[in-house]
RNA sequence: GCGCCCAUAGCUCAACGGAUAGAGCGUUUGACUCCGAUUCAAAAGGCUGCAGGUUCAAUUCCUGUUGGGCGCGCCA
């Protein structure tokens, strides 16, 4: 809550203790900010939640307390049907909220509110194989920006990327390596059933054949395989990084899959769920009991052919994170894996993990469509349309806002056409027009400077404006509780609206009056700092001119 | 068959369990010799898929149902 929330919330609690001598009620107190402001600037429904405890009518209880709710923050106090308590505001109580900006700076709207809880958030995590594709996109930018609002709202996250390295796809990638290796050379070639198509695995042979010629060829195919597997992953593994970055986001650590086996921590992790009696054998395979832990059938930890399943690697993975040091652990997952999260959970259930140690996020499915009609190949390259061309097509700002801007959980359509379109039909620069707009004005505007209050702000836009402004540091708290960076856009949407609607109404920059050009000049000033804030979290620019 | 997600204006989407369900696009109409018109102001457009239930109050929570998407491998 914001500093003027929390003293109304404190002047109600105070009022029904007085009114009524309840205690401890400050967990029913809340306050809000009516969608119509001609129900007050901040209104509160304690009467009705009180209702039943009291046994009266809500709107006599709204009656009673109304008689001590005074403090000099608060201008009057009014009663509506069916109970609800509304209040208006001094002149400058609102406003205060500027100074507060001020202070702040680029942390506004940064608070402890997380108490430093570590969090670890496993996203992408796409397989070495291929380059990121759109399907990892929206999964990418919703990671980052979670990361980045938990960080800014006081929680202590890790960006993690988890590389499947070690089962037969890398092997599957080896060979289909091979044949374009010997078809760069006119020999007889193959790519594999299930081998890999792309562009990037024809340029990795052709990496391998500038720095090493034809050595391979003569080399044994045991040996030629096993550094086309290592080759092929550095390559593949160093274009995601670049394709991440260019697109704006960051990972802390990166783990191998190849690396835990290389550790031990696979063999380990099995040997621990042999030991606590959770594995059965059966077919010459080893078994998971899950089903005793909540899955709907038991599943294979390693095949009859010796080799692991995948979900045992992601077992050691996940047993991994918790061992250094992580209760709190967030994966990203594509819907189309959420069969998945069963026999996962059921896994850190029966190692005796506590339930919610584990949370899955799932990623709904995302339809490229363009004037109408799916998109479903790129046209360049024949194969799934990459962050990399989509960003090339419609900017970075523009792929990573509409990615945000919906919940996780809905499908939706990325209209190409919308989002390369620099116009108005387009949500991010809406936004973006906004600071550009403020920073022109602020630039052409004498100079202005800070007061200790500020009285003239009372029209209904300016106080809008200030009222969104002041509820910045809640609204980044709630994205960081419920990982939805989709409210943030909507946020930044409403502030850019208010703040448009504002100058519309108000003259800015007006000799005649100086001192209401001056309070307005440090409005425009603060609306600036909590945009840019606010859009620095969703990882947008902030251009000053466009 | 079982499981997960979704359904709100013509379209794309909002709405901590709150008051008359809101924006944008599209449609209609206004506002620049004046701070950036990529903007603003206004009109029209809704049985929030359907049926029950919980609540002072349901788009929101619960049950059922219809429609759409996805998943049910000793693949990863």
């Amino acid at each position: 809550m914001n500093k003027i929330e929390t003293k109304l919330v404190s002047v109600i609690s105070d009022a029904v203790k007085k009114t009524f001598d309840l205690d401890s009620v400050e967990g029913l107190v809340m306050v809000e900010i009516p969608r119509d402001n001609a129900n007050g600037d901040y209104s509160s429904n304690i009467a009705m939640r009180l209702a039943k405890l009291l046994k009266k009518k809500p709107f006599d209880i709204a009656n009673e307390l109304k008689e001590n709710l005074t403090d000099d923050v608060i201008d009057h106090v009014e009663v509506a049907m069916p109970g609800f308590i509304n209040f208006w505001m001094k002149k400058g109580a609102i406003a205060d909220v500027i100074n507060t900006v001020f202070d702040k700076g680029e942390d506004y709207g940064k608070s402890d509110f997380g108490k430093g809880e570590k969090y670890l958030i496993e996203y992408v995590s796409a397989n070495p194989t291929g380059i990121l594709h759109l399907g990892h996109a929206r999964g990418a930018a919703w990671g980052d920006s979670t990361a980045r609002i938990m960080k800014f709202a006081g929680f202590d996250p890790l960006r993690e990327y988890y590389i499947n390295d070690a089962g037969n796809q890398m092997d599957m990638l080896a060979l289909s390596i091979e044949a374009r290796y010997r078809e760069s050379y006119g020999l007889d070639f193959e790519i594999p059933e299930d081998g890999y198509q792309g562009e990037d695995v024809k340029n990795v042979a052709l990496k391998i054949r500038e720095a090493d010629g034809d050595k391979w060829l003569h080399a044994p195919r045991e040996e030629m395989l096993a550094y086309f597997k290592e080759e092929g992953e550095r390559l593949e593994m160093e274009r995601i990084r670049l394709d991440l970055e260019y697109y704006r986001c960051e990972f802390d650590s990166w783990i191998s899959e190849a690396k835990l086996v290389a550790e031990d921590r696979v063999t380990k992790a099995v040997a621990k769920m042999e030991e606590m009696g959770l594995t059965y054998e059966e077919d010459g395979a080893l078994w998971f009991k899950s089903t005793e832990f909540g899955d709907d059938k038991n599943r294979v930890l390693r095949k009859q052919n010796g080799f692991y399943t995948y979900l045992t690697p992601d077992i050691a993975n996940h047993i991994y994170k918790v061992e250094r040091g992580y209760n709190k652990l967030i994966n990203l997952w594509g819907a189309d894996h959420h069969g998945y999260i069963p026999r996962m959970q059921a896994a850190l259930t029966a190692l005796g993990y506590p339930k919610g140690t584990l949370e899955v996020d799932l990623i709904q499915m995302v339809r490229l469509v363009e004037n109408g009609e799916e998109v479903k190949m790129s046209k360049r390259t024949g194969n799934a349309v990459t962050i990399r061309e989509l960003c090339d097509d419609v900017g970075v700002d523009a792929a990573r806002y509409f990615f945000l801007c919906r919940a996780l959980d809905t499908q939706f359509d990325f209209d190409l056409g919308l989002a390369r379109s620099q116009t108005n039909d387009n949500p991010v620069y809406y936004v973006q027009y906004a600071y550009a707009r403020i920073c022109s004005i602020l630039k052409n505007a004498p100079k202005y400077h800070r007061q200790a209050e500020y009285t003239l702000l009372n029209t209904a836009k300016e106080t809008d404006l200030l009222k969104h402004i002041n509820e910045f540091t809640d609204t980044v708290n709630d994205c960081a509780v419920h990982r939805s960076p989709n409210k943030l856009c909507n946020y930044a949407q409403k502030l850019a609206g208010y703040f448009h609607s504002f100058y519309g109404s108000c003259k800015v920059i007006d000799e005649t009056q100086p001192e209401l050009m001056n309070e307005r000049l440090c409005l425009l000033e603060a609306t600036k700092i909590t945009l840019k804030n606010c859009l620095e979290l969703l990882g947008i620019e902030a251009p000053e001119k466009m």
